[in-house]
DNA sequence: AATCAATGTTTTTTT
DNA sequence: AACATTGATT
């Protein structure tokens, strides 16, 4: 009876799971021991993951074949299985309760995934396949996850209390300044951005200022490590973490408090890491220590996919997995269901020239496909033309959506010549990361205001805007303060106190009461009303309008926005505090926050940040030496030539049906122009693959130096951004272009390309405006209004 | 202390 | 070319 029972709910379960192949199934189904999921490029990795959790949670063990016979499973139980398993269907709530062993519960599960918004994908599927205890997993960044572990324990750290803030790299840069400046060093030979780099990827290696000293092998070495060392001591004073503190803290937690340890090891009885290629030392040992206690690791990744080596990532990871634990089962998932055999072929000869890696090869069922097209031009702006002309083509001529297709590049900088032309030609597009909105100077700071309210021991944010707005504070007061909190061993904020100068007293004095008030209001409201009553309290509208009418108000609109963002996190995540609010709002970049997918535009971004997509078209500009591969210096090890090779390797893997590549014969770089050799990545494509576009013209020739150009003002933010302009271009004031918002039904505009046409129609969202034009030569068009001049 | 011109620096990719 | 930082000037 037992044989026949689990045969049946072996049958059962691959009815359940049948949408899967096998390899797929094979992955869903182990789940005890250390396992390695390779999972290639559009081969159904989230599917899969999502399932396998799914399943622990819905059938624990059920289909390990040594269980043994369930209470309650009786000859009448059979028959209603055989029923099912004959039918092919897949079992019924009955069944399945039936066959059910030790389900695990989904608090016993601690899921690590890239970016939050992985995070809250996998969470929503489990949730629809698992039911909704799914919640209780443990899922998210290593970031937010070690930021949970370290509110509860970091007091166990001298210094620190729970309501450490997280610096971001711009206040980490600030506070190496200030230990270098300590020391007695310039920041000419020790540059901040340098200094920061080493300390970053030491970090990344687990290394603490004393191990760097101690290998240290030179001068130079041995100064930056006593910076570090003093870097070290003043996160700790400010009660701040940098964002690889938060990962090395949680380590040392883990390893230096064994009781600690030990319960979340115990708790948490299986553990996943999806992206495992883009892990560093640092997590490893992380992961190490919390599956340590029920040796229930699975590892998800693509050894080809690994681009982040430059921010300490180390592919040896999972490349040694299998060495490292010689009992692991290793599962292959080598079919993909994305892309044309074209574009695959391409994909599989180019990586093929990378040396360490893992052997596999993806394949599909899909035959053929259209070839690679490729693209000689000019200069960026030809290129750029050449990209708008095709998805013109693409979207008007063969009704293709917008939204199916994406533009990348190997750096943000190339976004520019780009957004040019699709604003000329009134495509309407969307850019993915570059300008960040938490980086925009209005909301740092407000950001810097509430940092100090949560968490007065904050010098960094303090010295940010004690003096904003302006209120007569200047260097050599912070410095006297500064001083002064040194010697007493204080924050600079309580060594307000200390000062007796009569002018400085009265305007530091103020600005402590104005201190107070904030805070009292904001510690006793949700963080929404308390950044809005700072915007009042600091009168900032009248403070911006001093400064400029015009940047005043996309400032403005700025901060309403942060209010919103606000309240949207209070009403969907349930936020009530300030200290929680800064948590998400620093843990969380642009890429994270879910899109309107209604919003039928092109994508604009780069290849890191198109991990994990995929489109049906995808133009990949700039495959130019110098550019892509990017060569930062002579010495280029060749295993960064790797990580750009399978940086373009993710490129490829994105598009579903075509691939367009362009390089240009000269571009301007650093404000010269620069003369580049087509990308080696080219030649790696074999011809067959690929066609060549004779060069039939220069797209820039046609209408673009002569006629009006666009001020280049309008960097579209991103999205989740949702913001405003960073800043009004000083420009408009000379030029006599209308505001974004101001057109009006009737207005008579001009195209550049369609010439003289009337408003019919204002449409105005958060991120652009879209007039609905009647144009004289051609009838009636949807346009950004970027792309048109007003007349008259 | 605040403002503005001159100078220097940067552009890889991001949690 | 675009931007941040520095130094001189008020």
């Amino acid at each position: 009876m037992i044989t026949e029972f689990n045969d049946l709910k072996r049958k059962l379960l691959e009815t359940e799971f049948n949408h899967l192949n096998d390899m797929q199934q094979k992955a869903v189904f182990t789940s005890k021991g250390h396992t390695l999921i390779l999972a290639g490029a559009g081969s159904g990795k989230t599917t899969t993951v999502v399932n396998k959790i799914a399943y622990m949670i819905k059938y624990g063990n059920a289909y390990d074949p040594s269980s043994s016979l369930p209470k309650g499973v009786d000859e009448n139980t059979l028959a209603y299985m055989r029923a099912f398993a004959d039918g092919g269907m897949a079992p019924d709530d009955f069944i399945a309760e039936k066959i059910r062993h030790n389900p695990v519960k989904p608090y016993n599960i601690l899921a690590f995934t890239f970016t939050n918004k992985a995070a809250n994908e996998m969470k929503e599927r489990i949730a629809a396949v698992a039911g909704a205890e799914a919640a209780d997993m443990w899922i998210g960044t290593f970031h937010s996850i070690c930021v949970k572990i370290l509110r509860r324990n970091i007091d166990k750290f001298f210094g620190y209390n729970s309501n450490f803030v997280i610096y971001d790299t711009a206040d980490a840069k600030t506070l190496v300044k200030t230990c270098i400046h300590q020391l007695g060093f310039n920041e000419k030979d020790y540059k901040p951005a340098d200094v920061l780099g080493y300390i970053g990827s030491a970090k990344d290696k687990l290394m603490s200022p004393d191990d760097f000293l101690e290998t240290a092998d030179s001068y130079r070495l041995e100064n930056i490590g006593r910076i570090f060392q003093l870097y070290q001591q003043k996160l700790r004073e400010y009660n701040a973490l940098d964002f690889d503190e938060i990962i090395c803290l949680t380590v040392k937690l883990l390893t230096e408090y064994p009781d600690v340890r030990e319960k979340l090891a115990g708790k948490f009885h299986y553990v996943l890491v999806d992206e495992y290629q883009d892990t560093n030392k640092a997590q490893y040992e992380l992961i190490s220590a919390l599956a340590s206690g029920h040796g229930n690791l699975c590892v998800v990744g693509d050894d080809d996919q690994s681009i982040y080596g430059w921010r300490g990532a180390d592919i040896q990871n999972i490349i040694d997995f299998e060495d490292n634990y010689k009992n692991c089962t290793v599962i292959k998932l080598e079919q993909n269901y994305r892309s044309t055999s074209i574009i695959l072929d391409a994909a599989n000869e180019v990586i093929r020239n990378n040396t360490n890696r893992k052997d596999k090869k993806l394949w599909t069922s899909a035959p053929g496909g259209d070839k690679i097209a490729l693209y000689e031009r000019d200069d960026e702006r030809d290129e750029a033309n050449g990209i708008a002309a095709d998805i013109e083509k693409l979207c008007l001529d063969e009704a293709q959506q917008y939204s199916d297709v994406a533009v990348l590049y190997r750096t943000h900088t190339q976004s520019r010549a780009i957004e040019d032309a699709l604003i000329k030609n009134a495509i309407p597009y969307r850019i993915v990361g570059g300008l960040k909105f938490y980086d925009r100077k209005e909301i740092k700071d407000l950001v810097a205001y509430l940092k100090i309210i949560v968490n007065p021991a904050d010098n960094i944010s303090l010295k940010r805007i004690i003096n904003v707005p302006k209120r007569g504070i200047g260097d050599s007061t912070v410095e006297k303060l500064e001083q002064l909190a040194t010697e007493k061993g204080v924050s600079m904020l309580d060594a307000i106190a200390d000062i007796d100068d009569g002018k400085t007293k009265t305007k530091l004095g103020s600005f402590y009461e104005l201190y107070e008030k904030l805070k009292n209001f904001c510690s006793a409201n949700l963080p929404s009303k308390a950044i809005d009553e700072i915007i009042n309290e600091l009168n900032l509208q009248e403070e911006y309008i001093k400064e400029g009418e015009i940047e005043a108000q996309t400032r403005m609109e700025n901060l309403e926005e942060l209010i919103s963002v606000a309240a949207e996190y209070e009403e969907k995540d349930g936020i009530t505090t300030v200290s929680e609010f800064l948590e998400y709002t620093t843990l969380m970049t642009d890429t994270d926050v879910t899109e309107e997918d209604d919003d039928n535009t092109v994508t604009l971004m780069t290849i890191h940040a198109a991990k994990g997509l995929e489109f049906t078209y995808v133009f990949l500009a700039g495959c130019e030496e110098e550019v892509f591969p990017k060569i930062v210096d002579e010495e280029d090890t060749e295993s960064e030539l790797e990580e750009e090779r399978r940086l373009f390797y993710v490129a490829l893997t994105r598009a579903k049906k075509k691939m367009t590549l362009s390089y240009a014969n000269s571009r301007m770089m650093y404000g010269r122009t620069q003369y580049h050799f087509p990308s080696r990545f080219i030649d790696e494509i074999p011809a067959r693959l690929v066609d060549k576009e004779v060069k039939e013209k220069a797209y820039t020739s046609g209408y673009s130096s002569s006629g009006f150009t666009m001020p280049d003002i309008y960097s579209k933010p991103s999205k989740p951004a949702q913001f405003k302009y960073n800043t009004m271009p000083k420009q408009s004031l000379k030029t006599d272009y209308k505001d974004k918002t101001s057109y009006s039904v009737g207005d008579k505009v001009s195209h550049v390309k369609f010439g003289v046409g009337t408003v019919a129609e204002v449409n105005a969202s958060d991120a652009m405006t879209v007039l609905t034009i009647d144009f004289e030569t051609c009838g009636r068009k949807n346009i950004v209004s970027k792309a048109v001049k007003p007349l008259e």
